[in-house]
Parts: C-alpha cells; structure tokens; sequence
DNA sequence: AAGACCAGCAACCGCCTCGGG
DNA sequence: GCCCGAGGCGGTTGCTGGTCT
C-alpha cells in the first residue's frame, strides 16, 4: 500500500505537481508512464488527500465517466483509469471499510465457489465491497488457507453451493458452476495426497466427472500454490524406505479416489464423455491456462474443491511438476517410480504442453507415483469400479488418512478432530485461521507425527509365510520365502505374487498381501473391494519389473 | 534493538469488451 | 466491417507496518 507520510506531505506534492511541467511521477510502479495527449507525465504511485480531494470534487460536479476528463478538466496528472480506480476503491460513497465481516466472509467464499474468480461479479453482491478488496481478502485467505492445510471451501458453502446450482443455477449467470457431482460434502475432506495421486493417474481419467472450466482453471490456480502436504515431506522420515514409502500409499489413495469416482460414474458411461469432450477440450480450446489435463484428473478427487490440490512443492510459474532429485528415476534404476509412469495416453489422448508430454512424462509424476499403468493397479481399478458399479456403499475416504500408519498420513489434512474444528472453520473462517495457525504453527503436516513410528513395516511382507496370514485357512500350502546369503529377503519375494509361487493360487492369499500392503486403511475399508471374491492376476506384477527391487532391501 | 520476514492492501499493467464514428 | 477510445476486469507488483527471531 501506497501510504503517504503526513498531509503536509501530500500537499507538498500536489503544490509540486501544480507547479512543475513535469510533476513527480511518484517512482512507485513500473511500465511506460501515461502521457496525457502530449503533456507533462501522468503521476503515479499513492494518491494524496488533495489529488482525492480534486477527484471527488470534479465527479459532484459532473458525476463517474469520462474519467479522461478529469485530467484536462482539473489539472490532476492521473490517467483515467487510475481515477476511476481510485474514485471505485476508495472514494465513492457507501464505500464499507474496514474487515470482512462474518457474513460477508462466508458470503466471499459461496459467490467464489460459484464464479470463481469474477471479483466485479462477486462485488455487486456485496454492497460497500470493491472487487479489488475482495480480491485482495481471497488472495489472503487462500494462502493462509494453505499454510495451515484447510479447505478453502467448507463443507457447508460447497453443500449448499451444490444445492443452490441445482435450484437456481442461472442465479448469477456465469453458467461456470462446479459440478454438483464434485460438491459432494463427504468429499471434500480427502486429504491431499488423493489429488496427488490423481494428477498422475490416468487410469482414474475415465471416471472424473465434469467440472466447469471456471472451477478447473480457478481452484488450479489456487491449489497449484499450495504447499501444503507431500509424501515428500515424509520419505527422509527415518526408517521409512524412500520410495517405497511413497508408493503404496498411493495405491491405496488410487482406489480411493477411484472407488469413490466410480460411484459417480458407474451408472453414467454418458456423463463421462461429456465431461471429458466437454470440460477438457472447452477448457484447452479457449484457455491458455493448459491446466485441463489436470483439470480433468483431478475432477476424480473432490479435494480439488477444497483448495487442497497440491503439488508436493510450490509450482511456479507454468504449471510444471518436477520430481526432487530423489525421486529422479535417472539416478534410481530400481525405483518403483521409474515404471509408474509408463506414458500410457490418457484416455482423450489429451498432452497438456506444460504439464506433460510422451518424452517428458517423468515430470509429470506426482511425488507420490503409485504403480499406475503398471497393470497391476489397471486392473485393480477395473475389477474395483465392476465391483462398485454393483455396490452403492461408499468407501470413507475421510478415515484413510485418519488411521494410523499410513504412510501418506501426514499429508492429510484431516485429523481425528478435525470434525470439531470443521464446525467453527465453518463458523468463523477467519477467527478459525488465525487461531489455527497460532496453535499449529501453521500447518497440519508439521504436528504430526513421523510415520514410522506408528506404521507397520509393510515391507516386512516378504517375511510372512502365507500361513502367517491371519486369514489363511490351515490347510493351505506354505510357500517358504527365498532369502539371499545375507539373510536378506530375496526381492522375489517382495513381488506380491510370490505369494502364488509353487502350487497355490488361492486369491485371497494376494488379496491378503494386497491388503498388507495397502496398509491398515485400506485393509478395513476396502474389505468389501479386496476381500470378497476378486481375483488380481498376479502377472501384473510383472508389468512392474523393478518394483520391489527397492534399494533398501538390497 | 535491529534486521528479517510476512501479511495486507493500494495501485499498476495488460488484455478484453463494447459502443460510437 | 473496421478503427479507436473508454471503461471494465483480473493478475501482479511493491510498499508499509506488524511480528518474529
């Protein structure tokens, strides 16, 4: 903000610029200064009290408009449009200073949930409010948002958003709705780690519902910036393997966010490609933002309403994913990472330029790449949405977070009270944020605890015969594990699919590991995807040359 | 106490739309 | 139909003051 020192100031500086042919052009903000019509250089930077003075006394007399006249007609070295700006910031009347009050707060966040980043819009249902203010408040709030990891739209604004498109959805005219399907409120606390994983999830494609370019582009935009979550911020956690730690969390996230996207769509092969000729193709056409393959993906994970989408880091500038050089596959040939990322098309065969190409698809990865298009989860997708599509019941994907031990816990924003504070972030967003932030130190993330210390040491898999299996009947064939000379276990026998070594095929034995590895979450709440009756066909894995090859196993 | 950092906000910039000539 | 100017809009910049270290 441009602030001047003392009225005396102010008057010196108008007395300058009366005096002077070529007044101070205020030295504040760059670009070609205006010139008016061949004159002296228009002023630029704060406007003092007198040039304020001027200004309203000019618009009395001859009312808003024809701001370029107010230059010629008043002797004021500012060019029209900062003269309207100033009279529509600042000094036109009825003008509502100070905070956003509760209600205008929560109001902000359904006219943005609604148009998205249409401020003059969002301002005409706001008396008093300019659209650079709320601009400004939306701005702010969004990065506090981030900082301490909570949605930017609560639950109830989304709700209710959701059920005032449905009613009245030319209410504001903007025809940019989000998407019914995505404001579902049991949704919109999928930990982030879900859009994570959508953003390289192809599979998850197919089931992404449509979602309005103004969400896609906004809530993108928004998101992108998050810093908040990231698998990354946990693989240095001490005693958890570096990839690994990665990996299968996101498989369990992957049909999370799946399963969930299959209930929307299961019954609506038609919905699927409107959303996707539709959204993507509206969205890549007319916008230069080139965020729709994204957009499209993430439409599968309902945390992108919420603002939680992010990258693992800060994206700046062009939407790019980067892996950190620890992840970089380059330098890990045995990285389950390096084959998670197989540049399988997405289903529209959609590249966004930015954000991924077939040469350049290990940017795109998520830091927490999941074994997409290795097969394995292809298939496990598919068998899950046949499944789903034949159940109505709903996996919680709110609780996958919530359980200790999985990996990806700690890029959740959601925690085992979250529900109580849900209630007052609804109340008082602001009052809600600041005092978060003060108790949290700004983030979640940072209060929670490392993983290994509470998650099971999935890897230790190998180790367990297949009797050890809690749900192995007794008279099934024991396959004993191979282990090197060191005593290690062989990494065979880190292959789900060793379990199927020698005689046995009894599915649930790979449901079984599949579950195990999968950790407790998914464990028990997929029970009715992974326990009853599928049949994962163990060469998948095969697909996945390197995947338990993990380094620390060696 | 001083410097670093950050949040808030006013103002600027560039692009777009619209209407008049 | 084209051109041009005015106004509107959204994104960005950069200054200020408060807080933190």
């Amino acid at each position: 903000m441009y602030r001047v020192k003392s009225e005396s100031d102010c008057e010196m500086m108008l007395q300058d610029q009366m005096d002077s042919p070529v007044p101070d052009d205020g030295s504040s903000g760059g670009g070609s200064p205006q010139r008016g019509g061949g004159g002296p250089p228009l002023k630029k930077g704060p406007w003092t009290s007198a040039e304020d003075a001027i200004l309203v006394d000019y618009v009395k007399k001859h009312g808003e408009g024809n701001w370029n006249a107010v230059q010629k007609n008043t002797g004021l070295f500012r060019c029209g449009k900062s003269c309207r700006l100033r009279w529509a910031n600042h000094l036109r009347p009825n003008l509502k200073k100070g905070a956003f009050t509760t209600d205008e707060e929560r109001l902000i966040i359904q006219l943005h949930a609604k148009m998205g980043n249409k401020w003059a819009r969002m301002a005409a249902h706001l008396p008093g409010r300019t659209d650079n203010e709320i601009k400004n408040y939306w701005n702010t709030r969004i990065k506090r948002c981030q900082r301490a990891g909570l949605p930017i739209y609560p639950a109830s604004i989304c709700n209710q958003s959701s059920n005032e498109d449905q009613q009245v959805s030319g209410d504001f005219n903007c025809g940019e709705n989000i998407s019914t399907d995505l404001l579902n409120g049991n949704s919109l606390y999928l930990p982030d780690f879900t859009s994570d994983n959508f953003i390289a999830n192809p599979e998850a494609l197919p089931y992404a519902p449509q979602l309005s370019a103004v969400s896609i582009s906004n809530l993108l935009g928004q998101s992108f910036a998050s810093r908040n979550c990231s698998f990354m911020d946990q693989v240095d956690q001490p005693g958890m393997p570096k990839q690994s730690g990665c990996v299968l969390p996101a498989l369990s996230d992957t049909i999370d966010g799946v399963l969930s996207s299959v209930d929307q769509f299961s019954n609506d092969s038609e919905k699927l490609k409107q959303a996707l000729d539709f959204d993507y193709l509206n969205e890549a056409n007319a916008s230069s933002k080139s965020i729709a393959p994204f957009g499209v993906a993430l439409t599968g994970s309902h945390a992108l309403l919420n603002g939680n989408f992010s990258a693992s880091r800060p994206i700046n500038g062009p939407l790019k994913m980067e892996l950190p050089s620890l992840q970089d596959t380059e330098s890990d040939p045995n990285s389950w990472l390096k084959y998670t990322v197989v540049p399988a098309m997405q289903p529209t065969e959609l590249v966004d330029p930015y954000l991924q190409s077939p040469t350049a698809t290990p940017s795109v990865k998520s830091e927490c790449a999941s074994p997409r298009n290795s097969g394995l989860l292809e298939e496990l997708l598919h068998q899950a949405q046949a499944l789903r599509s034949g159940k109505n019941q709903q996996p919680s994907v709110r609780s996958s977070s919530s359980s200790a031990g999985t990996p990806c816990e700690t890029a959740t924003v959601v925690s085992p009270d979250f529900d109580l504070r849900q209630e007052y972030w609804e109340e008082h967003p602001s009052s809600f944020l600041s005092e978060y932030a003060r108790f949290s130190g700004n983030s979640f993330t940072e209060s929670t605890p490392p993983i290994s210390a509470t998650s099971p040491d999935i890897f230790q898999l190998s180790k367990f015969s297949p009797a050890q299996s809690p749900s192995m009947g007794s008279g099934e064939q024991v396959v004993e594990p191979k282990y090197d000379s060191a005593g290690s276990p062989h990494p065979e026998n880190l292959r789900p699919d060793a379990l199927f070594s020698g005689n046995t095929a009894d599915p649930s034995i790979f449901n079984n590991a599949i579950a195990m590895l999968l950790g407790n979450d998914i464990n028990a709440e997929c029970k009715p995807v992974l326990g009853d009756g599928i049949v994962l066909d163990p060469s998948l894995w095969n697909n996945m040359p390197h995947a338990c090859q993990i380094s620390e196993f060696k």
